[in-house]
DNA sequence: GATGAATGAGCCTTCATTCAT
DNA sequence: GATGAATGAAGGCTCATTCAT
């Protein structure tokens, strides 16, 4: 009675992510988002003008919903570096849990044209964008030593994807599994890189 | 027994390779790839049964030197470490030499139908086995301590595969530029993470 | 008695007009007549039945004026000849200055189904109408000699008609720089052509 | 044995003109040329790049076609303006003579947006370059008076254009019944205009 | 081995029309 | 009277694949 507005919009978007996952956005039919949201293709048509904006929105609506959780559960972290933790860890388990949400995010966005890798660019880039928050203020605050928080974020997301993706074609390792390894190695691999660069500056003369 | 055969498949082979890194495998199309052969596209077809096999063949050749020339350039160093170094480097810097070559690498896999999946799921497990074995042979002869090298090796190929994949649609940062932490966080962060199983391996009940 | 009743009948009837003149009938979409009307596209079928049926209602109105403008302005010639002439300068004189309306009329009703050539038949057979009306009165009136005065009305309008599209579809010649040679063609052309017919109708035995 | 190439294309065009003539561009559809070609809708578009394209085509042959009989059946007369009266004589039978050609020609052009509009200019512009030029050498030899040839190749097309189209759509007044008097209305209409313009040109002070 | 005309299944998109509110 | 979301029947165009020559 209050508010439910964009109702039918929301069910296509809901029935196009489930579609696209499935089958990615080449071989989903318009058709079957139309036949999973029991609405015909025209009515799909009223509320999105093509297929690729729909994917599009699928898309976006994804990204808002991850980063905001990951925003949330890294929130209240004392220290920065454990937010950035947090923040990996949320990304992990939430994709983790949903393949389909991981599948759409990490590999539709491939392949397609430029106009879809650069959505894909810009997807990643925001991801990165909250690591890399969280890097920077761990640095400013001398949790760890100078590094380029950018490459960084982009190590991390790297290495996430890669071992979801596995994880999703072929089922091993569980998510779980490898997840404290993940941490391990980027963490602290992060750490002695800030200290190694930290030794640089200081050290002009002795160093390497 | 000199007679270079085949050559006529090598030519498409070629172009396709072209073709496909800058369409991406839906917006290239047969007619293109033989256009660029100057080979009409029935004559693609008898060297070829589709144009699934054509792409999967472009891949394949693509794999294969990249294999060749890293395990070319981590045989003679003495370490395992230094080895599986010496991979992600030749990796990084081959695929950053070319970017078509990347481009075809490690996105046009991606997202068209399972088939595809699986091929990308293919490769990268062949890249991930060619680290994963000097990773294994470190862990040997004990350079670093006992950890899971397969999920290790995957975290270090998703970390290379996003740094590039970045620089090829933004352009930056140079992969000379970020290479150095690449190594740093990857090698160092493995080396810690030994360090801790070892730990926790020896001392049950102390640790943790 | 007084109140303007159907006044939105008449601003869907005015915006249409615009609309189709610009597009023509296939290129106009119902839902631009329903913007430039600032009522929505059921709004419109409640006021006309169909797409169909509200071009054929434009296309009528513009006819109606039309035609009663020619009327008016050839109504107090004294000789029947100078009414047609009139007529033709009247028509062409419209048209020229409205080229919306003249594109309209000259040329939407073509080519669309056999609803709408009958339809263009019926507008242009109503022009002819006026124009022979005239005609024939100057033959009873001995102005001219005896000739086929349908056919004299198409030989006219057709010449009108193609030489304002011309007009529009170049720009040139400028309409009224056309219609004096228009009009001497034309009721010169046919007092000769009286003339013939009468000297054959006299003259048989001696003629050809 | 010698040259038959390009068959297919002509048979094509001979089945889309067929089509063509009977529904209208918009009516008509892809498929049905194609059936009647017994071509696949697919080896339509081998040949031509699209419906619009395929249809300018078909307009394009008509009127190269007419052009060369009127051409060629107004070469060999002695008098320039006979030649001209040749040229209306031969449009007005051939299109007579084939309803569907005349249908095409005279009325498929308009009204589908401007791209066809254009090309119905182009037509005409062609039709009336003939007249005109035979119109031209008429007033250069002194056959008639110096008058606007352009406005007056207008003038006869637009009068046989629609003395055809009235006969296309009511079936009376049979051309040949009709073309007597457009023959005199049109010649001798010029004949009066060039002398009233020789007489304006010579005699400024007495005219008038 | 190679050609290229032809196939044909398929898909996205359009848009006049309807109807519950 | 009016709205606008929804319908659904088309239709143009694509393109991997085939095959007679």
């Amino acid at each position: 009675m209050t508010a439910p507005k964009e109702i039918t919009r929301d069910r296509i978007l809901e029935a196009a992510e489930a579609v696209f996952a499935e089958k990615g956005y080449h071989e989903a039919l318009v058709d079957e988002v139309a036949d999973a949201t029991s609405l015909s293709k025209g009515g799909i048509y009223f509320h999105f003008p093509s297929k690729e904006h729909l994917f599009f929105a699928v898309l976006d609506r994804l990204a808002d919903r991850l980063i905001a959780k990951v925003e949330r559960e890294s929130a209240n972290r004392p220290a920065a570096l454990e937010k950035a933790d947090a923040a990996l860890v949320a990304v992990f388990s939430a994709l983790s849990k949903r393949r389909r949400l991981a599948k759409l995010l990490m590999v539709s966005g491939y392949s397609m044209g430029n106009a879809f890798e650069r959505k894909r660019a810009d997807l990643f880039g925001r991801f990165a964008g909250v690591i890399k928050s969280h890097l920077d203020e761990a640095v400013e605050r001398g949790e760890i030593g100078p590094v380029d928080t950018a490459v960084a974020a982009h190590i991390w997301l790297g290495a996430i994807n890669e071992l979801l993706i596995r994880w999703l074609y072929t089922g091993a390792p569980a998510p779980s599994a490898a997840l404290p390894l993940l941490r391990t190695v980027l963490i602290d691999g992060l750490k002695s890189a800030g200290m190694a660069r930290t030794r640089e500056e200081r050290g002009n003369g002795r160093g390497r």
